[in-house]
RNA sequence: GCGGGGAUGGCGAAACUGGUAGACGCAAGGGACUUAAAAUCCCUUGGGGGCGACCCCGUCCGGGUUCGAGUCCCGGUCCCUGCACCA
């Protein structure tokens, strides 16, 4: 045991370097962070988003997440919990390929590399990681599981495959899910974005829509986080409306006018179901529009109108994207037939119009051009009529609609609209679904925006999906016992645009025996979707070194759901959804007791650099290495939480950590220098417990800067004069900046004669007595302008504080009389109203 | 277009449920120590006026509520960010 330094060659400074490698190697040594999964006590995990591990290596803003929640973790530690707080990597994926592709080496040998770089950045920072725990999604023994999790989705019918239109990168050559579209081009290179039609696997995310939507109203998330995903999920109330074809056999071609039995008649009347959440327009819907690859479209188009018909429907089946892009352009073509509107009887052209989308309700809509803003457009460009059906406070059923009127909040009132009319929008709405439905016309439905995940990916970085196609059997899931279906290592992994994964070349990996018959089959050859690989990890962290079980039951039971998830708001819709999905799947089948993964999460804010969003392009990457090596981790931790709120990030100043550094300087001298003995100073000790207060309270809170700059003030006080500090003042610093600075408060804490670490010391607690008061400053305002102070114990009265600002000559000579009226707050401000007021 | 966040000194930022605007830090200026510099320590630092005690103005802009508004309400400007023809 080192003895206590008081020892003048004690410098102002101290050796971070040193220091830190010295603590790194002893936590090593001691397993210091070491979780007890199994026995430990009064469990807390807490997670951060794992990293994608770039050849870059760490960035700041990745640390700037990891160490506010390393702070987190570790005073949750010192509140006396066993605190789990693992590490792992995102590794799979486009980015990781593209990049191997680029430098021409195997994902397999690039990935270790990064990992270990990654590995030794982190130590290097000084997190409280039980690496123990460490795991990638690359690693054969993890894959192993989020392919066991494809079967269980599977076994469920849960997961599908189905032919679908899916967004087309040209030049990543791959399927694109929708989230990673960004107005038509590619998230990834920019390209503009193609559909393709090609076999996908699908896993019914809608089914759990309402229930994603619910829950949030029970979590404590950033309410910007649970807004993201309500906006994603897009629910809205509204109606299907069946408007029936008219005439649909005179119209239909030579074949049908043969036709002539009612019976037949009957068989082919055609309806069409529209979408919309505005029936109370119905009055108002002068057309209908499909989109061009509605399956009805074929049916109703009449002869004359066919060959136009097909020309705008092959120009918009391959429509890029981009050609979505909103724009008052709009284009379509009318289909020769008309429709009955349901509520006036009167028949309306029914066209395709490229603005209806498919994916969306039923394809179709019934257009309301008064009273919809992409209706109107529509009808303007194609002199389509135009109907008022509902009218604001002041304007007739007659006043001309120069622009759509689209309020619908009650003040607006039904016109033109038969027995409907004057009835206010929402009882309109009730009133007519209600009359469409007892004429079997209609029905109230909620409709979804969200659709289901393609998890497929023509691509060769990412686990296979375990399935097998047999000419006899069919489909066949990969049994779990030859789990892990591994990714074999080729040399040409390139994606090309035969629209297959580069695995469908390699023979001799995907020619199999079929599970079931013992046939000659063919594995599947695409991989899964990064997302699924990240959508369970959090589960796998505690039973990271089992090997017969993805997650086992006691230490689910024990760990989960996480109690602290911290990461970027950028993953605040699909990581944080899709995690959401497969928790609540394994809740209804029966393998984790819980439907929500993270009871709380916190999204923290990004770091820019002197104003501008750092970027290679700019040159204004910050590199923590270099930082780390210059100021020591702990300055670089400590700096990160100080330039701005951790929700909101901030902006990194070069010159700025420098200030940090003098704070940790100071600290480190007053302790060394800080004597045992000597009669306690009550400013002193007022301070310190208000200190404990402020600190206690802000870091629960991830009010890092505050925090920091309460234990700055406080060591200002106890320095105060060039005074030696006690050691009592300082010993409480030292564990209040051990979550912020783990390696000085370590080193400083053992230099005052304690034989643990700092973690395992109980956070200092408060004492409301001790930081009590016992003279207070009050302001005195006249007319609510501040004019002056006044100093007064805490619980003096109205009169007492009175008294006491008319003995000031200052405020006094701003009351000619007496005050008409005193406002007094006590123990913060005395404001005296003159009689003018 | 719709949703979310924001605008406070030269800079990063504080400010409890409305209650002394600018804590803490950076930068800058002055001083101490030093042969000198660095480091360290002390002082000053929102703008304007005054020898001074003090006074006036000031939280994006315009209104309002209030004894009192950075904070609440109405209207507007600008910035960042997410989604974008979702009927």
């Amino acid at each position: 045991m080192m003895e206590r330094s008081t020892a003048p060659e004690a410098a102002d400074t101290y050796d971070a370097a040193a220091l830190e490698k010295k603590w790194q190697g002893r936590w090593d040594k001691n397993g210091t962070n070491h979780c007890d999964v199994a026995f430990g006590s009064r469990p807390y995990y807490t997670l951060m988003m794992f990293p994608y591990p770039s050849a870059e290596g760490l960035h700041v803003g990745n640390l700037f997440a990891f160490t506010g929640n390393d702070i987190h973790g570790r005073f949750q530690r010192m509140q006396g919990h066993t605190v789990f707080e693992p590490m792992g990597y995102d590794a799979f994926g486009i980015h990781s390929e593209n990049y191997a592709l680029k430098v021409g080496v195997n994902p397999m040998e690039l990935i270790p590399k990064n990992i270990d770089n990654f590995r030794r950045q982190l130590k290097s920072a000084g997190l409280m990681i039980d690496w123990r725990h460490e795991l990638s999604t690359t690693d054969p023994k993890y894959y192993k599981w989020t392919q066991w999790l494809f079967l269980q989705l599977l076994k469920r019918g849960l997961a599908y495959k189905k032919k679908a239109g899916v967004n087309w990168c040209p030049n990543d050559k791959t399927v694109l899910a929708n989230e990673q579209v960004i107005a038509g081009e590619c998230e990834r290179c920019g390209a503009k974005v193609e559909q393709r039609s090609l076999e996908q696997w699908f896993f019914r995310i809608t089914d759990y829509a309402a229930r994603l939507l619910e829950n949030l109203n029970t979590l404590d998330w950033s309410e910007s986080t649970k807004t993201a995903q309500r906006n994603w999920i897009g629910r809205s109330e509204g109606a299907d409306i069946r408007f029936r074809v008219v005439d649909f056999l005179e119209i239909a071609g030579a074949a049908t006018v043969m036709r002539t039995s009612t019976a037949e008649m009957a068989a082919v009347e055609t309806d069409i179901t529209v979408f919309t959440t505005r029936a109370d327009t119905i009055f108002g819907a002068t057309y209908l529009v499909l989109a061009p690859e509605h399956p009805l479209v074929e049916r109703i188009t009449t002869d004359d109108e066919r060959e136009r018909v097909n020309e705008y429907r092959a120009r918009t089946a391959n429509r890029d994207l981009v050609a979505r892009k909103v724009t008052k352009d709009k284009t379509g073509v009318f289909t020769g037939s008309y429709a009955t509107n349901p509520a006036t009887g009167e028949p309306i052209p029914i066209w395709i119009a490229d603005y209806v989308l498919m994916e969306y309700g039923t394809g179709a809509i019934m257009a309301v051009p008064g009273h919809d803003a992409r209706d109107f457009e529509f009808a303007k460009a194609m002199a389509l009529p135009i109907v008022r059906v509902v009218a604001a406070p002041g304007d007739s059923d007659k006043t001309p609609l120069k622009a759509p009127f689209e309020d619908s909040d009650d003040p607006a009132r039904l016109v033109n609209s038969g027995r409907f009319n004057g009835m206010p929008v929402s009882k309109g709405k009730q009133e007519i679904v209600g009359w469409l439905e007892e004429h079997d016309r209609g029905r109230p439905v909620v409709n979804f925006r969200l659709h289901d995940w393609c998890i497929s990916r023509q691509r060769y970085w990412g686990p296979p999906i375990p399935v097998i196609y047999c000419d006899k059997c069919g489909t066949v899931p990969v049994p779990e016992k030859d789990l892990p279906v591994e990714l074999p290592r080729v040399n040409d992994f390139r994606p090309d645009d035969s629209g297959v994964s580069p695995l469908a070349r390699v023979e001799s990996w995907y020619r199999v025996a079929c599970p079931t018959c013992g046939g000659q089959a063919r594995r599947e050859t695409d991989v899964s979707d990064t997302f699924l690989d990240s959508s369970w990890y959090f589960l796998r962290y505690p039973s990271v070194q089992l090997q017969n079980v993805a997650f086992d039951p006691a230490l689910t039971q024990k760990w989960l759901p996480v109690n602290s998830y911290i990461g970027g708001n950028e993953h605040a819709v699909l990581h944080m959804l899709y995690s959401r999905f497969i928790t609540m799947v394994l809740h209804d089948v029966g393998l984790v007791p819980f439907d929500e993964p993270f009871k709380q999460f916190r999204a923290h804010g990004t770091i820019v650099r002197d104003g501008a969003k750092m970027s290679k392009s700019r040159g204004n990457v910050v590199i923590p290495d270099q930082y780390i090596e210059q100021w020591g981790a702990d300055s670089f931790r400590t700096y990160l939480m100080f330039l701005g709120p951790f929700e909101e990030g901030g902006d990194f100043q070069d010159r700025s950590i420098a200030g940090v550094r003098r704070f940790l300087d100071r600290l480190w001298s007053s302790v060394v220098e800080a004597k045992r003995d000597g009669k306690a100073d009550a400013a002193v000790v007022r301070k310190l417990h208000k200190t404990i207060r402020k600190v206690s309270e802000d870091i629960p809170k991830l009010n890092y800067n505050t925090a920091i700059a309460a234990m700055m003030e406080y060591l200002n006080v106890v320095r105060t004069g060039a005074r030696q500090a006690l050691v009592s003042e300082v010993e409480p610093l030292v564990q209040l900046v051990a979550p912020f600075a783990p390696h000085i408060a370590e080193e400083l804490w053992e230099r005052l004669g304690h034989k643990n670490t700092v973690f395992d010391s109980n956070f200092p607690a408060f004492d409301a007595k001790l930081a009590a008061d016992d003279i207070i400053t009050v302001a005195v305002q006249v007319n609510g302008k501040t004019r002056g102070t006044i100093q007064v114990a805490p619980d003096v009265s109205q009169d007492g504080a009175l008294a006491a600002a008319m003995r000031d000559e200052t405020i006094a000579k701003f009351v000619p009389g007496k005050p008409a009226r005193v406002i007094y707050v006590r123990g913060r401000l005395l404001n005296l109203v003159t009689g003018d007021q």
